[in-house]
Order: structure tokens, then sequence, then C-alpha cells
DNA sequence: CTTGACGTTGACGTTCGCGTAAATTAGCCA
DNA sequence: TGGCTAATTTACGCGAACGTCAACGTCAAG
């Protein structure tokens, strides 16, 4: 933040390629060019081609990890508007605040519906397991199968809210 | 379920308009004949009326229920529909069960991944907190504040995914 | 009689977060 | 100069989940 200018720092004044923050963070160009879109990205320009800042990597991660947490690029831009604006700006982080405490309420509740769908599942599951204890033992499912189907995925694949 | 036709229990009879469900669980007209649209719902018709009956009713939560856990509309009609032919083959319900699991594992995954955005957004609060105490502590949020925000909605009216 | 609330059926519009061409341009190498 | 690759642009598409609007019927209250 406090550069020296006589002094600059190789790693601060580092840029890179859309390619190379595509390929460290694993999203497409198309994705960057369109966070630019709507003005979560400002990259700088040599001619036509991209050129980023470190700054503008950091708020890559920035975007992607509101991503993460569920929130819309809308709510991310304002966030990170208010970020710029923050030079000292302190009523800007009093607003982010709010938006994430927003977020954590929202995400309590969900969790809780959640909660409350697996243990219906749970008892619509034993009901349907005495049935076929009953009628077709053979039919109830192995250990086998019970395994493949409680770690389907070690890596990240699955995309934080919304499955399938 | 086993209705006894010379004494109709009057509250298993009710019938509903579709004001009443839109009023009762905050959604629009439009919503519950989307819902219809896509085969969610099939309520009697008086002319061209829709009447909803009690299970109608009950679908519609579970309707509700499952896009609050995020779950798309074909999942849910998938499981609804699994939910009506279990008193069919035992093969039914075997395929039943293990739809069920998958659901269960899918809900397990996802609060997973809610509470690790959850302590995300709260290191992050935290941090913007110890922040506003230095600087600007008056802009710290009130418990009156924190009030709303925790209990916004009694109703069902928080919309899963999305805040703004 | 008029108004207003509620109901119906289409049909088209919208928002999100990009994917997917298609066409063009820039830079680089020989 | 030609040719290749990588980057750019504009533009259309999509799938989900409705919203909105048009155009109309029905019924009770004032």
């Amino acid at each position: 933040m406090t550069a020296d200018y006589r002094r600059p720092d190789i790693r601060l004044s580092r840029t890179f390629t859309i390619r190379q923050l595509t390929r460290e963070f694993g999203c497409t160009p198309r994705a960057l060019r369109f966070y630019e879109d709507k003005g979560l990205l400002a990259p700088a320009r040599q001619g036509l081609n991209r050129v980023y800042s470190y700054r503008d990597r950091a708020r890559l991660q920035l975007i992607l990890r509101g991503k993460r947490v569920g929130l819309s690029l809308a709510d991310i831009r304002d966030i990170l508007d208010l970020y710029d604006k923050d030079d000292g700006g302190a009523a800007q982080s009093a607003k982010a605040l709010r938006k994430f405490r927003e977020r954590i309420a929202a995400f309590e509740r969900q969790r809780e519906d959640i909660d409350s769908a697996i243990a219906e599942l749970r008892t619509a599951c034993e009901r349907l397991e005495r049935q076929l204890a009953e009628s077709r033992p053979d039919l109830l499912p192995k250990a086998e199968d019970y395994d493949r189907i409680v770690r389907p995925s070690v890596d990240g694949r699955h995309e934080a809210i919304g499955l399938k």
C-alpha cells in the first residue's frame, strides 16, 4: 500500500495475463471478461490485451471467495466498491459487515432447513427399509453400495451451492 | 389415508383456494400455477378454478422446503413422485431408497459447504469488527440491529439463496 | 350499474452466470 | 510476406424460476 517508487517491489509490480489467472484459479477467460463487464474487474491494457495487476488478482480472489460463500456478483461488486473507497472510509466497512451478517443468517436458516430435510429423509428411509426387509430383503442395499454413496467425491468439485 | 367416508373428517376434507395458499406460504399464484405446469401439483378443479386439497397443501410444503434447501423443481418432482408410488412394487421402493440415500449424502455435503462458508464469513466479520472498533466504534451494529438480522422473517419468505 | 377482488389462460420478459461460436486483430517467427 | 497462435470483439443461447401483461369471466358489495 505504501510503496516506495524508488525501489519498486518486483512482486508488487508483477502483472498477469488472462491465461495465467485462469490457470491459477481454475476459471475461464470468459468468466474474467464477464466480471469485467459487470464492473468487478478493470485490468489495464497493452493495446487490446488485458494486463492484470496484483491488485486485480487480489480482487479476483475476493470474487471467487464471495461466490463460494453464495454471494451474487452484484453483492460482490458492492463490497469491492466499498473496499476501494475504503481509504479509511469506515462507513463502507460497516456496510460490508452488515452484508456478511445477513449472509450468515441466511446460511443458518438454510442449514436448519437442510437438517430437517435430512431428518425427514432418514425416517422415510427407515420406513422403506422395514418395508423391504419384509417383502424383498434381497433388494436391500449392501455395505458396498453405501460406501460409494457416502463419499462420491474427494475433490472440491461440488459447487458449494446447488447440487446437480 | 384410510378415511372413513361415513364420518368425513372436516379437517382432512378441507380445501383451499389458490389465494389462501399463497397467503399462507407467502408465494404468488403464478408460482403455484408454475408448479402445476411442471407436474409438482395437480389440484382438482371446480369449473376452471383450482381447488387444493390438504394433500396438495402438504406437497406444497414439501416443495417449498425443497427449494429452501437448494433442490431444483425437477429434483423435488422426482422425490414427490417416489413418495406417491411407494405403495407400489418393491422394486420402486428400492429405487426410492437409493434416491433418498443419495439425497441425504448430497445434503450432508451441502451442509459442510455451508458450514465452511459460515466459518469464512465469521472470520471476515471479526476482522471488520476489530477494524471498526478502532476507527469508528459508533458504526458497530447494536444488539437491536442484530435481532432484526437474525430473525427477519418468521414465515417462509426467505429465498434460500441470494440476498438482495 | 359500477367497482373491485379474485380467478382463468396464454405468451412474452427477466435475471444470473456464464458457454459458445464467429469474426477480427495483434504479435511473433521464419 | 505468409502463417500460426493467442487474444480480442460482438452476439446469441441457455436453464431455472418465475414476473408481467393482455384479455377476459365471476361474483358480492356499495
